[in-house]
DNA sequence: ATACAATAGTTGCCGAAGCAGACATTGATG
DNA sequence: CATCAATGTCTGCTTCGGCAACTATTGTAT
């Protein structure tokens, strides 16, 4: 017999029924649907520039100061370390990052942009906003206020609870 | 001179700016790490079956009528073609779905689910609507009927018009 | 009937991401 | 001081998805 449990307590909010689950309805595979089509569309976008989408959003995390340091960059990006190091390999070698071991913390590489790295940032931006505003143009304020708004609070439920049954 | 153009017309709505723009309110950001971790914690439910989420689904799909082939499950996931063929090697190998060229059109090949293939969608479809709710708990019925169609709305979107600025 | 475009499926190739393991360093504990 | 857990970074291995090329088949146009 199975407890429906969720991190921390029962569930009582029952949105999807096995009788009538679609696939179609899930948030799951909303999620994955329409993250595909934008990261194919934002590559499209990034690929003239020589840069992918992950690439200038490391540059951007760094660019904002969410992140020093490659671990910083993990997690911010919700992103692989192997593929981080990477990544940043082929960032230091095109000349947008450079790495400097810490002299308090010598396990830590310190990140920082170079100019053409600020520069890759400031030039691409404009194009990403743009891009992204004729996307939700359809959207009234309200509407783009309020996907932003749930897909925040979807996130801190993923962060906090996960999926509950994981653990069973 | 860019012009500001989305698929049909001018954009009106500017929901972001160049100057206010931060990585974390990103539509495409949060639907990336949403995705990221909601597929994770999937898996992590999948993975004791002998199955991951993306092969379910394809199950999932077949049982749903959405797709008869591998092209219909191409486009009803969102899925590359090769992947898809890939993946059902897998299944076929695993005796979950049968492949049979069909006669009308001999380009075809005809899915059909076996008694284990049902069994696997029937069997796991509990879990996952469970895990759905449980991480869904804490948004009320309006949230999450206003978060479904928000991302039915974006998915319509990115179909119609995609990104601006790609064919620029 | 022939030629050509379009579609369905398969395969090889490449790049990227996830995972595990290794190494160095730090901090805490005995 | 010795030990050990924790953290940060890097590397090898494997898997998977996207892309392109190829074959086979169908439909269409000349």
């Amino acid at each position: 017999m199975r407890q429906i449990t969720a991190g921390q307590g029962t569930v009582t909010n029952q949105h999807y029924n096995v009788k009538t689950f679609h696939s179609t309805n899930s948030v799951g595979y909303l999620l994955k649907v329409s993250h595909a089509q934008m990261l194919a569309r934002a590559e499209a976008i990034f690929a003239p520039n020589g840069i992918s989408f992950v690439q200038w959003m490391a540059l951007l995390k760094l660019s904002e100061g969410q992140a020093q340091t490659a671990s910083d960059l993990c997690r911010a990006m919700c992103h692989d370390n192997g593929a981080v190091t990477r990544m940043l390999d082929q960032l230091e070698e095109r000349g947008y990052v450079t790495r400097q071991r810490s002299v308090q913390d010598r396990r830590v590489v310190e990140l920082a942009l170079t100019a053409a790295g600020e520069q890759q940032v400031a030039a691409l931006k404009p194009q990403f906003v743009e891009a992204l505003n004729g996307l939700m143009d359809g959207f009234s304020k309200a509407e783009f206020a309020e996907l932003t708004r749930l897909l925040n609070k979807l996130l801190l439920a993923l962060q906090t609870k996960g999926l509950a049954g994981a653990e069973g």
